[in-house]
Order: C-alpha cells, then structure tokens, then sequence
DNA sequence: ATTTACGGAATGAATATTCATTCTGCCATT
DNA sequence: AATGGCAGAATGAATATTCATTCCGTAAAT
C-alpha cells in the first residue's frame, strides 16, 4: 500500500505522521525554514531521519504539510460553529477571542504562519488553502459594510489587511520582547481596531 | 590596514562597500537570510567573493551591516526636522507619508527590516540601533496621551505596536498580491489607524 | 617595482537525501 | 500454544549536494 494521499488522523500511520509535523512545526519556528536542518527535526520527533523520508518526500514536502496543516488548525479554530454572515460588534469580539486564543494555545503556529520565508516553498495547493479563510473574511466585511456597520470607505481586502496587520504586530512586539499583553491590553487593543473599521456616521445604524 | 570601523561613504572604498550592502539587501530581501548563499551577494553587486570577504569579516557581519546600514536610513527618513515632541494629528499625517516613502522607495529595505528571522544573527550593537527609533515614538505617544490628543486607554508600547503592525500588514498584502495600493487606500488606512488611537472623549470621562 | 585590490576556483564543513540492514508485530503451520 | 517465516516499518551510516570561507594568480595602483 502507498501514503499518497493522507492516512486518517487516528491510524497508527498518521499519528507518526502528525507526530513530525508537529516537531516540525517547532523547530522551524524556532530556526526558520533554511535555518531548520532535517535531522533536528527527525530527533525532536523521536525518530529517525529515514523515518521521517518515510513520511515525506523532501523537505519541501514537509513544509507544505506543515503549513497545510497549520493553517487548517487556524481557520478551524476561527471559523467553526461561526456565522460569519450576521456581522456585529459580537461578532467581531468573538473573531478577536478567537484569534487571541490561537495565537495563545500555539504560538508555535501563529509564528509559523507568519514567516516570510515559506512562500517561496509553497505548491498551488497551499496557496488555494490561504484563499480558504481569506475569502469568508471578505464576504463578512462586505455584509457588514451593506449593512451600514462597518465603514465603506475602505475596500474590504484592506480592512482586512489592516486587523489582521495590527494583531500580527501586536502579538510579534510581545513575542520579541518589546510588550507584555495582560487580558487588558488585549481588550484594549480590539477595542482600537473596532474603532479604526466600524462605521462613524451617527446617521441611522447602531441600535 | 584594517577596515574595523568604516570607510568614508565617498571614498573608493565606502562605496565598493556600500554596494555590497545593497546588493545584500537585496538579495536577502528575496531569499530570506539563511536562503541566500554569499556567492550570489557576490554576483549581484558585480564582485568577486573574495572581494566581498574583503570588506566584510563574515557573512555575519555582513547582516549585521545591512541591517544597521537600513535601520539608520529608516530612521533617517522618519525623524530628520520632525518634532516628535509636539504631537498632533498633522504630525501623524507627516509620519504615515514619511513611512509609507520609505517603504515605496526602499521596499526591499523595509521587507528586511520586518523579517523574522534576523533577530538571532544581530549583535548588541544592532539591537541597540532599534532603540533609537522605538524611544522617541514612544515618547512622542506618552506626550500626546499628556495632552489629551491621543487616547490614554492603551500603554504607548501597545499603541506604536498596533499602528507599526497595521501599516506592516498593509504593505505586507500589497507585496504578496493580496491587494494593491492607490495613494487613495493609503489615505483611507491612514485615517483608520489615526481612529484607532485618537483619544475620543472629547472632555467627560467613560471607564 | 612594490604594494594593494581583485576574482573566482579550491577547500572543507554542513546539509539533504538515500539505502542496506535491523526490528517488529502478525499469521500460518504444526 | 509454540515456532518459523514474512511484510513493511524504522534506522542511521553513507552519498551527493550546497555552502561559507580561503587561497592564489593576476591586474591595477602607487
């Protein structure tokens, strides 16, 4: 039998499998990708290096699994039991409770997620999984910009751009040491970028 | 002789160095730090490697260049005859042109500043040089919540942290396709990021 | 003529990948 | 139940490749 396509999460093959992505995923946090040598990762997995070949055909390989498999663990945990298409300032507090988590529970992933330096390595099918929570991103702020709740005078894209910078940067201040984030601060700072994207025309909305 | 501390910017030898800076930059820009073999530095400034070795003790000190060669022109094109200490919201209109400037003219510049994965090569000195920006914003925020033009509600640190990330991740989204940028979106996404620091009780208090 | 700068092949260390071999658990046979 | 045989999983030393750095013959400058 082959490992062409992917073994069931539970089977004895795919427990190993996810066992080294999640190693992976650590030391190229950690290192970054051209900085990650494969054999460390095989060690931090608890395997062998051959082992690992096993599982994955190249490096390259193992990055898009990776990546994959991390940013499917992000939209899932934003996007689940979610609708998106009643936009509100609840909704947006979840959004933002929910981000919060992620980047707390594995920050490993957030990072990850974040490096530059993946998308030289990414195949079209990693690509087409970035589009995956892009797109329900956009078609909310569309809503909410009909709607009258949030402001249309930017395009949607660059709403988002902008909220989903602004998170980045401030989760990678703390990261790096420039910040430290109590329950507070983060509250604050959703409440700032409420501020920059809701709409300020008194006029009709906001019961 | 020795060329321990630096060669004058005009000199023969300043700009042999100056060039291989650049072409550092910009080849790191586009392959990430641990991506970029020296040879091809080499090739792209039109030199040979030996030369390179020349003027440089190590691919190192070669990062640790650019990235202090960088840093200081950023900082120069944001503080030079600007008076951070009179905040005001034409002053951050100044400062948004001066980045989104920089950040139009020297994009490889501004990309190697934010990636990630330089922090582990920097000496104490390159960190240092980080300081000299991040101070005088920072002050310039802790004036302008004194004065009740900026919201007090977030910690400065927090706020220069939303506001950097918010115009990273714009700029961010432009590069990667996500979007492009006509000076009117940056406008718009100027005025969003002023909303969400902008202090907006305009006398009583609401806790 | 002597010194200095240069280029790029040469060198050795590090890295990705392979492969011959060893384990492991399972089943048929007794 | 005990044994022998077997498929495929695991391994890590061996190989091929890439990389940072050095060396040396040549050209330019003084």
């Amino acid at each position: 039998m082959s490992l062409t396509a992917n073994a069931q999460p539970d089977s004895r093959e795919g427990r190993k499998r996810d066992l080294i992505i999640q190693a992976a995923l650590k030391v190229f946090a950690e290192h970054g990708l051209h900085g990650t040598a494969v054999p460390p990762i095989a060690a931090e997995a608890g395997v062998g290096v051959g082992t690992l070949y096993r599982y994955f055909d190249s490096k390259e390989a193992l990055i898009n699994a990776v990546f994959q498999d991390t940013k499917q663990q992000l939209q899932d945990a934003l996007l689940t039991d979610l609708d998106l298409m009643n936009p509100s300032r609840s909704l947006f507090d979840a959004l933002w409770a929910r981000l919060t988590r992620f980047a707390r529970n594995n920050p490993e992933g957030f990072q990850f997620l974040e490096m530059q330096d993946h998308h030289s390595y990414l195949t079209a099918d990693s690509r087409h999984r970035e589009q995956a929570l892009l797109i329900p991103l956009g078609m909310m702020v569309i809503i909410g910009q009909r709607t009258g709740l949030l402001s249309d005078d930017m395009k949607p894209d660059l709403a988002i751009a902008l909220f989903w910078g602004a998170f980045v940067g401030v989760f990678k201040a703390e990261r790096l040491g420039y910040l430290t984030l109590s329950d507070d601060d983060l509250k604050r700072a959703r409440d700032a970028c409420w501020l920059a994207i809701v709409n300020h025309d008194s006029k009709d909305k906001t019961p």
